[in-house]
DNA sequence: GCCGTTTTCGGCCCGACTGTTTTCAGTCG
């Protein structure tokens, strides 16, 4: 069992004990269990089989939970787990799913009217029943109807780059309005997660009242959720997308933004050392507990000098590693778009690419890159037309002619995407990958294999001599297909060995690898790469989704390849090509 | 259930908004 269903359990455990109505410390200890569990970089089954390390010794996990993890790290599943499941029912778990439903509200909904599932729950709401327990009313009851909808759209999150181009349809909208001074996106965009859950927008505004109303006039606004007298308004978009205002005060920016922008533990852990420090951080500053003197709060710096920190920048905001980093003044100098000076994987259409290989050089001379590698599919990719080594080879003699009129703009690199096939072992000829500036290998077919099959056939390309870098290393498609069930800790110990680089796919729904194997392989030495796996040119801009990951990971420039210059970069692939 | 320069018990981040319970609980972020 791997950290992220561990954390599943966990978690799952948690909403299970609040619906129980346990101590709301204890639901909370399982949660922070379960965030300890998804943010490691390494499985917790190595911790465990190290006779020197304790799982009781990480962050959130005591005796209890350590013991609990072993159990299912063991077993694969939980007895206190499978008890609770059996005592509550799903459809009461599902009811946590209706904006507005607690625990309190769903385990009474199920107790006092033996509510089970949604669809009783909305039996029971167009009945009219609702409406007669005490503490509830019809607006609730009509809440809950209304909540229903969302609650089977739930689950809707918006890719980090759709996200962000909502948010600046918003921004856009937002500017409209001369009351408007100042605005800032916190939450998660601003995190730069994979996948944004709602957005959260502060505003300065000469008016506040007219900043609102703009707020609820932008064309695509479909509800409205709440509307304080001054503060916060809410609404959804599109069928249940949430997104929030708050207007702040100029001297208040930078602590509305550091206490919005979170993460929740992030902000947890940050509170808990002010508290230490007789201090009080809360979205309007920080103040003094002695006598409520307020200490800053106009910029996001004051809030951390407050507590003697640097500032820590947004990404790295998950209450993994970025305190004790700031702590020892070692907060890593992040990766930006701008840093990076090659793309290494993109199609063209010789295989299922829209565009020809000098269009896709155009547009990346056009973002300001010095280097490319095309890299098309390989023919066991079939469906995408891929090419075999008799077509590679002619569009590496169009590469060569290209390169003299790209002198001094753009360097080409001949590459390809080279299938790890079902078998194990290249898909193409190793004489003809031998000619190749750059070699990445995918697994595309036979994601379905065990765990071992699909760990030797990635590592088995790792040690091919002619193979740079593994592209998609887990095959994870966010929301649609979970990674292949593959031995990450032993590909990264196989990359680290034989000298690989491993990918960070930039496409919003690959992002693979993810940020906390990103940081795993940091850990293991090895550079990374970011591509963004263009089929056309448009999709070079998508990198910045793929800085988002390496940002989240804390990866400097240095630690991703493709910042390098390219002579840098030839070096360290240099030495395979040249055993050859 | 976790944790400890307030250390083995007694705390545990903080505030806004809503609906309904006229003083607050529940929910949310």
């Amino acid at each position: 069992m791997d950290n992220a269903k561990i954390a599943e359990c966990f978690d799952e455990m948690a909403e299970l004990l609040e619906l129980r109505g346990e101590n709301m410390f204890r639901v909370r200890a399982y949660r922070t269990g379960a965030s300890t569990i998804r943010g490691l970089d390494e499985s917790v089954a190595a911790i465990l089989a190290d006779p020197h390390r304790q799982l009781a010794d990480l962050p959130g996990i005591g005796e209890t939970l350590a013991q609990k993890t072993k159990v299912l790290v063991e077993t694969g599943t939980l007895p206190q787990l499978e008890e609770l499941r059996q005592s509550i029912p799903a459809g009461v778990v599902a009811m946590l799913g209706v904006p507005g439903l607690g625990a309190k509200k769903a385990m009474r909904l199920h107790q006092e009217l033996a509510i089970g599932s949604l669809q009783e729950l909305r039996d029971a709401c167009e009945q009219g029943r609702v409406r007669g327990l005490k503490g509830f009313g019809e607006k609730t009851e009509a809440m809950i109807l209304k909540g229903l909808s969302i609650a089977q759209a739930a689950g809707l999150r918006l890719s980090w780059y759709r996200a962000s181009l909502l948010a600046e349809k918003i921004a856009q909208h937002m500017r409209g309005c001369a009351a408007v001074k100042k605005l800032a996106w916190a939450g998660s965009l601003r995190r730069g997660k994979e996948t944004v859950g709602d957005l959260d927008l502060l505003v300065v505004a000469s008016d506040r009242d007219a900043a609102m109303d703009r707020f609820e006039s932008f064309p695509e606004v479909t509800q409205r959720i709440a509307r304080g007298e001054d503060k916060k308004v809410s609404v959804r978009v599109e069928r249940s997308f949430q997104v929030d205002l708050r207007l702040v005060e100029p001297d208040q920016f930078g602590a509305a933004l550091q206490y919005f922008t979170g993460s929740k533990e992030h902000n947890v852990h940050l509170r808990k050392l002010a508290q230490q420090q007789g201090l009080k951080i809360n979205e309007y500053g920080v103040f003094r507990e002695s006598d409520q003197a307020r200490l800053g709060g106009a910029t996001e710096e004051e809030i951390y000098h407050a507590v003697g920190l640097p500032w820590i920048p947004p990404e790295l905001r998950e209450d993994r590693h970025e305190f004790q980093w700031a702590a020892a003044d070692k907060l890593p100098r992040l990766v930006a778009v701008e840093n990076i000076r090659g793309d290494l994987h993109m199609h063209t259409s010789a295989s299922d690419g829209s565009a020809t290989i000098r269009e896709m050089a155009d547009a990346a001379i056009a973002l300001g890159l010095q280097y490319i590698a095309i890299t098309d599919h390989s023919k066991r990719v079939s469906m995408a037309h891929g090419l075999d080594e008799s077509r590679l080879r002619e569009q590496w003699r169009m590469i060569d002619q290209l390169r003299d009129e790209y002198e001094g703009r753009l360097v080409i690199l001949k590459g390809i995407e080279c299938d790890i096939l079902e078998e194990g072992g290249m898909d193409l000829a190793d004489d003809c990958l031998a000619e190749a500036d750059w070699v990445l290998a995918s697994l595309h077919y036979g994601q379905r294999q065990s765990r071992q099959q699909i760990t030797d056939r990635i590592i088995g390309a790792i040690e091919n001599p002619h193979v740079d870098c593994v592209s998609h290393p887990t095959g994870r498609l966010i929301d649609r297909r979970e990674p292949y069930d593959v031995d990450i800790d032993a590909v990264m110990r196989a990359a680290a060995k034989h000298h690989k680089l491993l990918e960070i796919n930039a496409n919003p729904a690959r992002l693979d690898l993810h940020d906390v194997h990103a940081a795993a392989a940091k850990r293991h030495g090895i550079p990374l790469v970011i591509n963004t796996d263009a089929h056309r040119p448009d999709d070079l801009g998508l990198m910045m989704c793929g800085i988002n990951q390496a940002r989240r990971a804390g990866l400097s420039p240095d630690d991703v390849a493709n910042c390098w210059p390219i002579t840098k970069l030839r070096e360290w692939i240099g030495p395979k090509t040249a055993a050859h």
